[in-house]
RNA sequence: GGCGGCGUAGCCAAGAGGCCCAAGGCGACGGUUUGCAAAACCGUUAUUCGCCGGUUCGAAUCCGGCCGCCGCCUCCA
C-alpha cells in the first residue's frame, strides 16, 4: 500500500496520487510576518517539512511553496480592522516594510535552525499585488463579486459550495456571528478580496477600485495559481486557519478558475500550553529564540532546536501538543540518544574490520526500513516511525559494543540512520560539529589535559584525585565517559 | 447556540474490532559492565485504556449515556 493521507476535505485517508505522475505542487500557508515565530509554527512547518522530505524519499519530484505575508493581514474582518504588520511598525516605529522584513529574516532563520528545508518558492503577498488585482478583476466581471465604495466583496451565496471544507454553512454562521458586520456587505458572510486604503495607510497600491490593499484570503489563492497551476495537488495549513481562510481560498479560487483548486487539505493540530491554545492574541506563546536560549520563565534550560523537532515529531500532526518544559527536557534526551550513537557509528566505522555486512543485522535493517515506511505511509504516523529509529539505536549500540562488527555493517546502519532519521525526519544531522571552531579546539586541548591527570592517577590507583578532577569538571558541566580504549568528555 | 476533536502508565505518546495481559521515548528501580561513576546493554515499571451501560464468540478500539478538557464559528501555524 502507497502512502495514505487524511484529506480535511473528504475527511477521511486516501491513497496519494498527484495529479501528475511522479511530480506533487505543495503549497502551505506561510507566517504573517510581525513577529518572532514560536512553537505552534515550529509544530505547523515541521509537519509539513516532513512531508515534503518523505514524498522526495518516496521519489517524487516535489515543489514547495510557502508563502510570507507582509501585507493584507488584518486583526479582524471588520471596517476597522488594522493591517497586523501595519500596526506592529507603528508600534515599532519603523516602517511595515522593514518590520516584516526584519521578521522574515527571524522565521528562516529559525526554520533553518530547526532544519526544516526552505521551501521552493517563499512568494511575499506584497509582491503579488498585480496578481491579486489580476484575481479580482476576474471575479468582478464573473459577478461573484462586488464593488462597494472603493471595496471589493466576494459574495458568498453565488458561490453554493462555500462551507464544504469546514462542514458549515452560512445561515448557521449568520446565527454564530459574533463580528459586526460591515454595512457594505450584501451577506454577512461575504468576505474583502481587496481593501480601501485611507490615505494616512502606508501600505497601499492603485487599482482599477482606487487605492487600496489585498484581502489577506486572496495572496494564497493568487500566488497558489501562479506556481502551482490551477489545481494543487495538497494545501496545508494550520487547523484555524480551516475557516475562514481555506473556505475563502476555495471559494475565490473555484469561482475564478471552474476547477478544484486543492486535491488533499491536510491541517495540523494546534499547540497549547497547560491545555490553552497558544497564539499570538492569546499572548501565552513561546518563541523559538526562547525555547532554544531558554529565556522564558516556562523553560528550565537552553534546549538544542533538534529536540524541538523531535519533540514534535513525538507526536502525531493531527493531535495536538500539549507543550511543557518536561516533554521538551524528555525529547532533548532522546534526541541526544540518537545524536550519541551515530556519532558513535561514524567514528567507528573507518577504524571497524574489514568484512562483509552481516546477514542477519542486513535482515534486521531491511526490516526496519520496511516497518518505517509502513507508518510513514499511514498519514505521517512520525511516532511510530521515530520508534523504529530508537529500536536502530538500540541495534546500532549492541553492534558498536561488539569488536568483531564489521566496517560494511556499521556503514549500512550509518546510511539507514542518515535516511530515514536524517533525509525523512531530520533529525539525524549528516554532520556534528565536533572541534569545529577554534574556541573548541583550544577546549577539547584543555579537557583533554586534565583527563591525562585524571587517567595518570587512576593508574597509580590514587581515585580520590581522580575522582576530584572529574567532579572539578563535572561543575562545570563536562561529563566523562570511559571506555576500555579512552576516555571521552561531552558537555552536559 | 452550531460544528469538530480529545481523555491510554509518574510524564510525553502510538494503537482504532481478535497479532494488545497495549509500541516507542523520558523518568524510576534492579542487574551486567566499571576502582567508583558515566554511557551502553538486559530486566521490571498500565491484566488495562475517563466513568457507566450495550452490541459482539471477542472492544482501548463500535453504539448510547454521563463526567472532564480543548478547538473552530473573529485575527492566529
Amino acid at each position: 500500500m502507497g502512502l495514505q493521507l487524511y484529506n480535511s476535505l473528504t475527511r477521511r485517508k486516501e491513497e496519494f496520487e498527484p495529479l501528475e505522475k511522479g511530480r506533487v505542487g505543495i503549497y502551505v500557508c506561510g507566517p504573517t510576518v510581525y513577529g518572532h515565530a514560536h512553537l505552534g509554527h515550529a509544530k505547523s512547518y515541521v509537519s509539513f517539512d516532513v512531508l515534503v522530505r518523505y514524498l522526495r524519499y518516496l521519489g517524487y519530484a516535489v515543489t514547495y511553496v510557502q508563502n510570507v505575508t507582509d501585507v493584507g493581514h488584518l486583526t479582524d474582518d471588520a471596517d476597522e480592522g488594522e493591517d497586523k504588520i501595519a500596526k506592529e511598525a507603528k508600534k515599532e516605529k519603523t516602517h511595515p516594510m522593514a518590520l516584516a522584513e526584519m521578521y522574515t529574516r527571524s522565521f528562516f532563520e529559525d526554520m533553518d535552525r530547526l532544519n526544516c528545508l526552505r521551501p521552493d518558492i517563499s512568494p511575499r503577498a506584497s509582491g503579488h499585488i498585480i496578481e491579486q488585482i489580476e484575481l479580482v478583476k476576474t471575479l468582478v466581471e464573473t459577478e461573484y463579486a462586488y464593488e462597494v465604495n472603493g471595496s471589493v466583496y466576494f459574495d458568498v451565496s453565488k458561490f453554493e459550495e462555500y462551507g464544504k471544507l469546514s462542514g458549515r454553512n452560512i445561515e448557521e454562521m449568520q446565527a454564530g456571528a459574533r463580528v459586526e458586520v460591515s454595512p457594505d456587505k450584501k451577506n454577512p458572510a461575504d468576505f474583502a478580496l481587496w481593501k480601501k486604503a485611507e490615505p494616512n495607510h502606508i501600505m497601499q497600491w492603485p487599482s482599477p477600485w482606487g487605492k487600496g490593499y489585498p484581502g489577506w484570503h486572496l495572496e494564497c489563492s493568487a500566488m497558489s495559481m501562479k506556481y502551482l497551476g490551477a489545481t494543487v495537488d495538497i494545501h496545508g495549513g494550520g487547523l484555524e486557519n480551516q475557516f475562514p481562510h481555506h473556505e475563502c481560498e476555495i471559494a475565490q479560487s473555484e469561482a475564478a478558475n471552474g476547477v478544484q483548486f486543492v486535491r488533499y487539505w491536510m491541517h495540523n493540530n494546534m499547540v497549547t500550553v497547560d491545555s490553552q491554545k497558544m497564539g499570538k492574541s492569546l499572548n501565552n506563546f513561546i518563541t523559538l529564540k526562547q525555547a532554544f536560549s531558554g529565556a522564558h520563565e516556562r523553560l528550565t534550560r537552553s534546549y538544542e532546536p533538534l529536540a524541538v523537532r523531535q519533540l514534535i515529531l513525538n507526536s502525531h500532526y493531527r493531535s495536538p501538543l500539549d507543550f511543557s518544559d518536561a516533554a521538551l527536557f524528555a525529547a532533548l534526551s532522546g534526541y541526544g540518544k540518537i545524536a550519541d550513537v551515530v556519532k558513535g557509528v561514524r567514528k567507528m566505522a573507518p577504524q571497524a574490520p574489514e568484512g562483509d555486512i552481516e546477514g542477519e543485522v542486513a535482515e534486521q535493517l531491511e526490516q526496519f526500513k520496511g516497518r518505517f515506511e509502513e507508518a510513514m505511509n499511514d498519514d505521517l504516523n512520525t511516532s511510530v516511525a521515530l520508534s523504529v529509529v530508537f529500536e536502530l539505536v538500540r541495534l546500532a549500540n549492541t553492534l558498536l559494543e561488539d569488536s568483531s562488527t564489521t566496517a560494511a555493517t556499521l556503514g549500512a546502519v550509518d546510511d539507514l540512520f542518515t535516511r530515514l532519521g536524517g533525509d525523512v525526519l531530520g533529525v539525524v544531522k549528516d554532520e556534528y560539529e565536533q572541534t569545529g571552531r577554534a574556541g573548541e579546539a583550544m577546549m577539547d586541548k584543555l579537557v583533554n589535559v586534565l583527563i591525562d591527570q585524571r587517567n595518570q592517577a587512576r593508574k597509580d590507583r590514587d581515585f580520590a584525585r581522580a575522582d576530584s578532577l572529574r567532579d572539578s569538571l563535572d561543575e562545570v558541566g563536562i561529563v566523562l565517559e570511559d571506555t576500555p580504549q579512552k576516555t571521552t568528555w561531552r558537555m552536559k
